[in-house]
DNA sequence: AGCAAAGTAAACAAGTCTGTCTACTTTCCA
DNA sequence: TGGAAAGTAGACAGACTTGTTTACTTTGCT
């Protein structure tokens, strides 16, 4: 059976957690939605938190590959300058995330404020997601030659996060073509420049 | 004694919620440190839900006032076109605010992801505040003479708000310094258009 | 001075939570 | 085929939750 419960059981807490909150989700609902006993549960996790932290990293995971393959797949369709392509396509990724049925903000951004000490592990999984997002965006911009190519995508994620909570706080649904918009002139400003 | 020890509670309690999180904090954390007895806590408020709703109203007159304060303040020492002044300030603010000593990131966006469902007391509360945001930073627009000046002010504040995330998530203390730039760029695009 | 409103203290109900433990069963592999 | 590893079911401990209630005290107003 190797790992399969192992799976199964962040699988289900991962979807619960999103969608109701971490301390809002209990032990007993995980379970109960998974089918594993409580036991089995914490002879894989030594705690909840344990558990959650599992989550995260997985969801770190799969979203990152999820986006590296959506800019692959819509960075052909834009219609702006090619160069800009591959980032305003990570915003096109955005927007149909944000806009659809399961989207309850950003799980990462969620769990920080939660547990908001820099120490906590929760957090701790938290920023390094957000630091290989960073990362990730940066990549993209490597056809610019920027000169501080970090500092941009560090701009950038500013936006993106900010898309992320308009759309959950407002329910603004248009929050990351707004974005795309500001990213674009943002861009464009840099082309001007050289 | 008037309602004091309505005001005592939600002063109390809105600290309390604001550094350990809604869920996180009890009833009796937030009675122990205020002092005050349970029958009248519950005398004042029907719930802890009603007493969330209580602090989030409360915060969010007191952060308004001081943005505009501030904006007031910092707006003439701004180096940038002057018509931008208020908007530069404005970022300005944010950056003290996340650099300051009690910062545990936005309590609106802390709260929605504690309570994510839309129609939630305490959700629409958060979407209200943020609204209220908006309009204010739309205000500081006037002197722009936009033809659209109500996205750009969304657009200014997901730059806020990806900003204070950023700060909070990744420890980043020069988030609304990035913030600010991009604001900068966008507005200035704005300019050489017309 | 006296009464009503508001507050205190603490017990209580009834439920929730995480995590442990025991006894039994299934699964896997050699 | 047999034994170890992994899983199940469920009881249990112990702490914590929100919210109610009772009996008593303070406060403020007329």
């Amino acid at each position: 059976m190797a790992s399969t419960k192992r799976d199964l059981l962040i699988d289900t807490a991962q979807g619960l957690f999103y969608q109701h909150g971490f301390r809002a989700t209990g032990i007993d609902t995980i379970l109960a939605e998974s089918g594993v006993a409580k036991k089995t549960l914490y002879n894989h996790f030594k705690s909840k938190e344990d558990l959650i932290v599992a989550c995260l990293y997985r969801r770190d995971q799969q979203l990152l590959a999820l986006l590296e393959n959506s800019i692959e797949h819509l960075a052909p369709q834009q219609k702006c300058q090619p160069q800009f392509a591959r980032i305003m396509a990570f915003f096109d990724a955005l927007d149909s995330w944000i806009n659809s049925d399961n989207f309850f903000g950003c799980m990462f951004i969620n769990a920080s404020a939660e547990y908001h000490q820099a120490d906590n592990p929760v957090h701790i999984a938290c920023t390094e997601h957000k630091n290989l997002v960073i990362k990730l965006i940066e990549q993209q911009l490597s056809e610019l030659a920027l000169t501080q190519p970090l500092e941009t995508a560090k701009q950038l994620a500013i936006l993106a996060d900010g898309a992320i909570v308009g759309a959950h706080t407002t329910n603004d649904s248009a929050s990351a073509k707004h974005a795309k918009a500001v990213a674009e002139v943002l861009l464009n400003s840099f082309a001007q420049a050289a």
